[in-house]
RNA sequence: GCUGCUGUAGCUCAGUGGUAGAGCGCACCCUUGGUAAGGGUGAGGCCGAGAGUUCAAUUCUCUCUAGCAGCACCA
């Protein structure tokens, strides 16, 4: 072996280093603001630690905090070690488990010791000064190899009996990887990690919250106390990150949904909504958006039974794999004594609809269909109903009743790609209305399952095919392959979108099926004269009307689109001699199609002014004696401070322009 | 469904082992005013449901229920 090794940097230099030289000791040759700024290293494309020895030549990049997104991921898995240290140095006693970097921060399950009640909020403080301790400390972060038996004797002698469990589950001969924190705590982890806890911000985390969790993720292991922290490279990043999370606070549709009286939830029917008036005027506007987009699509909405036969859900392979989602219902009269169970225990079963895509099915086969037929696609804005369990429910965004603007489209093995196709184009468009950028995400077949592996490759390469030719399999479109997280029946194409504040909501899908078509024999005539099967594609883009509704009022934090908004503009008087005027004035309004209210009360117009922006009313028509008598209005624009006077005709040209929905423009 | 926290007026929230309070909203009165809260008076509560402890429970304990945060699961 050589005495040197070879080290190529980035920007195509080789430098030469002695035999057992780490990246710190390549970063000190090149200079001392690197070798203070590094703080890992890539060695072949593989980030490790700074003090970790080079075996050999090898491509190497030095990663410092300009790093973003590799210095983030270090900084919080340190941070999770760092916590975890922090707890056991408070309350020895303490069982610690696993502790991984989040998205925006990084959490540790640890097990409270016997001698005290699990962790709570209240310890938050305290741990988060230890914290700040073990960082100033600045203790070296030291790599050790160790044996498997080792780790499993010292587990086992500390009374850490969840990390003894999982070493004894780890490989025999791998070589284990310890790191030490200075010279009195360490934990086992693959790494890698900074070279000390002193390079991280004592000010850049906070500790967010407690919550259970289980031990393997698992319902019937012991329960855990999750700690969650938030961490950054720097204090203006973590008070960048709190003012977002104040900011989607803000935005929580169920504050704005109470504020702005569109709709309510009440534990009678907790899961189903109450719309309120002005809450449902948006789903009206939803709707008659998409009946105008399918119906040039070629489309045709149908309406099928809220309640089926449970021979029918057995058919379809709901009954077997869904149930346990599913609203039961006896077929039978209920007993009206006062004696006696209400149903018998001979009652037969129906049940709710949980997916449409059965009585679709049941349409499609009424009548012989001709491959002329082919592709037919059969849509509805379906009302189903989920027996979600209780702890899922969220505001709109997870409800047991909702309606779905399902279709599904039945063609022929060949026309899929292009119906894929046609549809990515109708998707893109309609976000692009609402103004969402997305990425399309190909959820791959789960453990359970219905259909041969060989019609699963099928389906999952027609529709990576379908998005590969349509150009939409790109980074710029988030592309990703999802394993396991397919439906049951089928692979599914799924488009998240991003809304105004960068968070990520998965609405629109299509998947493709020869599930259904085939338990539910569902055929059409071939122009050779045979039978044949069609495949079935299911899809969706709104997802659900109360879930796309819940991401609008997020994404624009209650300031809707004028033509989306329930109220596009409020008359507001200043005295009440212009009232007759006002009156006069909605009146034209309303004949053309503008959503307008009044408010005549006896209020200041200050008063009036305050109340209608909170309401978040895109347009303020304020009128008084001078309006009354010019024929004006005095038209300010929610956002603005600056009121145009102009007469009621041209108020109305401008209202009805900017009440256009999107697709009519 | 699991764990933790919470449930007091329409809303947001104080508070107490001796059956309750604020602000906003609502009603009425005065005020008719020019672009983000004019003044006064008043009505509103089985203190989530049930059981237990106690002379006495909205308050303490238990069970249930709903909400919230996570987990698990999903449109």
């Amino acid at each position: 072996m050589s005495e040197v090794i070879k080290i190529s940097l980035p920007d195509g230099s080789v430098r030469e280093m002695p035999q057992g030289s780490t990246p710190g000791d390549v970063a000190a040759a090149i200079g001392p603001g690197l070798a203070k700024a590094a703080l890992a290293a890539k060695v072949n494309g593989e980030l490790r630690d700074i003090n970790r020895p080079l075996e050999g030549d090898t491509e190497l990049a030095l990663v410092t905090s300009r790093d973003e997104a590799e210095a983030l991921e270090l900084a919080r898995h340190d941070f999770a070690h760092v916590l975890a240290e922090a707890v056991q140095a408070l309350w020895p006693g303490t069982q610690i488990t696993f502790g991984p970097a989040t998205d925006d921060g990084f959490y540790y399950d640890v097990k409270a010791p016997t001698t005290r009640d699990p962790f709570s909020m209240d310890d938050l403080p305290a741990i988060e000064e230890k914290m700040r301790e073990i960082i100033k400390a600045d203790k070296p972060l030291r790599r050790e190899i160790w044996s498997r038996q080792q780790l499993i004797d010292k587990w086992s002698a500390e009374g850490e009996t969840f990390k003894a469990e999982w070493a004894a589950e780890l490989p025999e001969n791998e070589e284990l990887t310890v790191y030490w924190s200075g010279d009195d705590w360490l934990d086992m982890c693959r790494g890698p990690h900074l070279p000390s806890t002193g390079k991280l911000d004592p000010q850049a985390f906070k500790l967010m919250r407690v919550a259970g969790a289980y031990w393997r993720g698992d319902q019937n292991n012991a329960q855990l106390t999750r700690i969650y922290g938030t961490g950054w490279l720097n204090k203006k990043q973590l008070n960048a990150h709190l003012t977002r999370l104040e900011e989607a606070a803000k935005r929580d549709h169920r504050k704005l949904g109470q504020e702005m009286n569109l709709f309510h939830l009440q534990s009678e029917a907790h899961g189903s909504v109450f719309w309120h008036p002005h809450g449902y005027q948006i789903w009206r506007e939803l709707e008659a958006y998409m009946r105008r987009a399918i119906d040039g699509a070629g489309y045709n909405e149908v309406k099928t039974p809220q309640v089926m036969d449970a021979r029918q859900w057995e058919q379809s392979g709901h009954w077997g794999k869904y149930r346990e989602n599913m609203f039961v219902i006896p077929d039978e009269v209920p007993n009206t004594e006062d004696e006696g169970p209400i149903v018998s225990d001979a009652a037969e079963w129906m049940a709710l609809k949980p997916m449409n895509c059965p009585a679709h099915v049941l349409i499609f086969r009424q009548g012989i269909k001709s491959y002329r037929d082919l592709p037919l696609r059969i849509y509805e804005n379906g009302c189903c109903h989920r027996n979600e369990p209780h702890g899922a429910l969220h505001g709109l965004m997870r409800v047991r009743q909702f309606t779905q603007d399902d279709a599904h489209i039945f063609c022929t093995e060949d026309q899929i790609v292009e119906e894929v196709q046609a549809f990515c184009r109708l998707a893109d468009r309609i976000y692009k209305d609402f103004g969402f950028t997305y990425a399309i995400k190909l959820a791959l077949r789960p453990e359970q399952r219905f259909g041969s592996d060989a019609d699963w490759d099928k389906a999952e390469n027609e529709l990576r095919d379908a998005v590969v030719r349509a150009g939409l399999a790109t980074e710029e479109f988030g592309w990703e392959e999802l394993p396991g997280e397919g439906a049951f029946y089928a692979p599914k194409l799924e488009w998240h979108l991003t809304d105004a504040i960068g968070r990520t909501w998965q609405v629109g899908t299509i998947q493709s099926d020869r599930v259904l078509p085939e338990r539910l024999d569902a055929s059409y005539i071939g122009e050779d004269g045979e039978k044949h099967r069609p495949v079935m594609l299911h899809r969706a883009i709104f997802g659900s009307y109360e879930r796309f509704i819940g991401i609008l009022i997020e994404h624009f934090a209650g300031r809707l689109p004028v033509w989306l908004a329930p109220v596009q503009a409020v008359v507001a008087t200043i005295v009440s001699d212009a009232d007759a005027y006002a009156s006069e004035s909605i009146s034209k309004l309303q004949a053309a199609g503008i959503r307008v209210e009044s408010d005549f009360r006896n209020e200041k117009i200050n008063y009036k002014v305050r109340e209608h922006s909170l309401a978040k009313v895109p347009y303020l028509l304020v009128m008084g004696m001078r309006e009354a008598e010019e024929g004006t209005v005095a038209v300010r624009t929610l956002g603005e401070k600056e009121q145009r006077v102009m007469s009621i005709d041209d108020a109305i040209t401008m209202l009805k322009e900017a009440a256009t929905p999107p697709d009519l423009r």
